[in-house]
DNA sequence: ATGAAAGCGCTAACAA
DNA sequence: TTGTTAGCGCTTTCAT
């Protein structure tokens, strides 16, 4: 590999003039800067980015954290934040915590080693206690999923909303007993889905007994799972508000094998608006999460940061969702 | 940030020393070792890894080129790449070409002055002859397509018998026209299971005529264009062999608008048996591939080429892949 | 406008 | 067993 010394000597220059027409610095005559192209050419060189991140001290790396990418959810998330970071020739890597606190951990000291320019986390795990420590070697952003009450940046869209939508569209169908479905904690993005489910059950008159909330659903096999519980209940619901629309499908799918008529024994209403809600049969009545901005937003967000030396005040950016109904409704 | 000098001087020890802890060498008395550790823990210290890069010629980068990593054989690829180079302390850069020439050019050159200790292409949009020159900065491995008659190393499964088991599944059920779909360009793994296609039509008797073959066809969307174009058509195929099984949920889904009874009226059969193709009402038959061993075998190539320092030939594997049965044929 | 030289943080050959 | 030192490839003062 030819380095900035061959290319020197080739055009008989210096090391410092050649670095100057790589960098587009000024004051170099277009004399010298023909000669040092030419070299170039020659020789096939390209610049040593690791050379340059050691002198420069900065990467032009950023980290994304999910849970798992297979996740249709955060693979449109991650799709997007590629492309906006490769249109401004950053690279990103993906980092997959499994929803596990220690991988997470091993991720952040990963990249403290690693010198990664930023962090974005979709997900956490641990407490912002243990994580904010690592916001010394850089920037940590969040997107989606985010700590409570913290002076950090955060890009996500009203999940409060969210869950008062989905809940009031139920109520207004005149169900009484509505299920509630969460992944295992319920500390960040769930949180404000609950409060936005109780709020749309207070407003109705309803006191809520969260004797319906299933835990630890997650994916299809929970769905049904969640519907062979149900069936068994004796005070059935008559409609469910689950995490995402892969639940929904496992529950539509599982009552068409027990011949439950969803949506008139069992309403069910998803949560992203996955091709698969709109696929499924019936369709899915679903909460349309504005990914695509929400990605895209935070990836110009940590850029921006980034290229401003962290001149920069948090930001806090609530992105609007709405209800699109289907047939499962 | 503490440097490997600072941890030096704290212990009393010099650089070189404190080099040989971190790095595991041998020749360091139990003493020395304790007072580095406890120096660099009073310090904070972590390595830069920059600089250990620079020094060593090498990274612990692996890029992967995907299409789009939204789509759901993509981005189950890409999640078990990443555990196995997790493992392997490995960070996996993600590089989208959306399918373009231009793109995956740019991301090659990219890869080139970022100095990745390897790349693994999962989709190829040019040809070899304009690849191979990148081989001379770091190993490419192609996974699930790839470049026809080169002596390169390969993971994917047998395309040309996928192609054969689900025609000569379809034929056997009696059809006589069967449509086929497939991307716009079809010269690599489309290629095999073309070949598998016409080689089982033969087989029934059938002379092909390619009258029933649909390019272009990607997603959804595409799906439901081509149940459309069916209909329309006199002589209708009475079963069509797609490329995904998003395609055949979108025929699927735009059959059940217009009428047409799946399977009587045309069977569908689709590929890699995504979550969709259970779901889909009726389930989808489809190729299952073995994604995840693909993966999995892809990424332990690359890290055991890398570990051993490219004393490796050339690998071909092809894994096996085999027919699920559901309703939809 | 150009060059000489220092140094980013680390590892490894050589010396002791 | 430990230390000294050169240098990975680059950028950036400081001179000129």
């Amino acid at each position: 590999m030819a380095t900035i010394k061959d290319v020197a000597e080739r055009a008989g220059l210096s090391r410092a003039t050649v670095s100057r027409v790589i960098n587009n610095h000024a004051y170099v005559t277009e004399e010298k800067k023909r000669l040092v192209y030419e070299a170039m050419k020659e020789l096939n060189y390209v610049p040593n980015s690791i050379a340059r991140h050691l002198r420069k001290q900065t990467t032009e790396t950023i980290a994304v954290l999910v849970p798992r990418i297979s996740n249709p959810f955060f693979s449109k998330l991650v799709e997007v934040m590629e492309m906006v970071a490769a249109e401004n020739i950053f690279q990103l890597i993906v980092c997959q915590t499994r929803s596990d606190k220690m991988r997470e951990m091993e991720y952040l000291d990963m990249l403290k080693t690693k010198q990664i320019a930023g962090v974005i986390m979709v997900s956490i795990e641990n407490d912002w206690e243990d994580i904010k420590d690592y916001s010394s070697f850089g920037p940590i952003f969040f997107c989606n999923e985010y700590p409570t009450n913290n002076n950090i940046t955060v890009v996500g869209s009203n999940q409060f909303n969210g869950g008062y939508l989905a809940t009031r569209h139920l109520l207004e169908k005149g169900h009484k007993i509505i299920a509630f479905c969460s992944g295992e904690k319920t500390n960040t993005n769930m949180h404000g889905r609950k409060l936005g489910f109780d709020f749309a059950l207070k407003e109705f008159g309803f006191s809520n007994s969260d004797s319906c909330w299933f835990r630890g659903v997650v994916d299809i096999e929970d769905g049904r799972r969640v519907l062979r519980k149900i069936i068994a209940m004796k005070d059935r619901p008559t409609a469910v508000f689950t995490g995402s629309d892969e639940i929904a499908a496992g529950i539509i799918k599982e009552a068409r094998m027990n011949n439950i008529q969803i949506p008139d024994e069992l309403a069910v209403v998803g949560y992203d608006n996955q091709s698969i809600a709109e696929l499924m049969e019936p369709g899915i009545t679903t909460i349309n999460q504005p990914v695509e901005a929400i990605g895209k937003r935070t990836m110009e967000l940590m850029i921006n940061y980034l290229r401003s030396y962290g001149e920069f005040a948090p930001i806090n950016l609530e992105l609007p969702l709405c209800l699109i109904e289907r047939n499962s409704t």
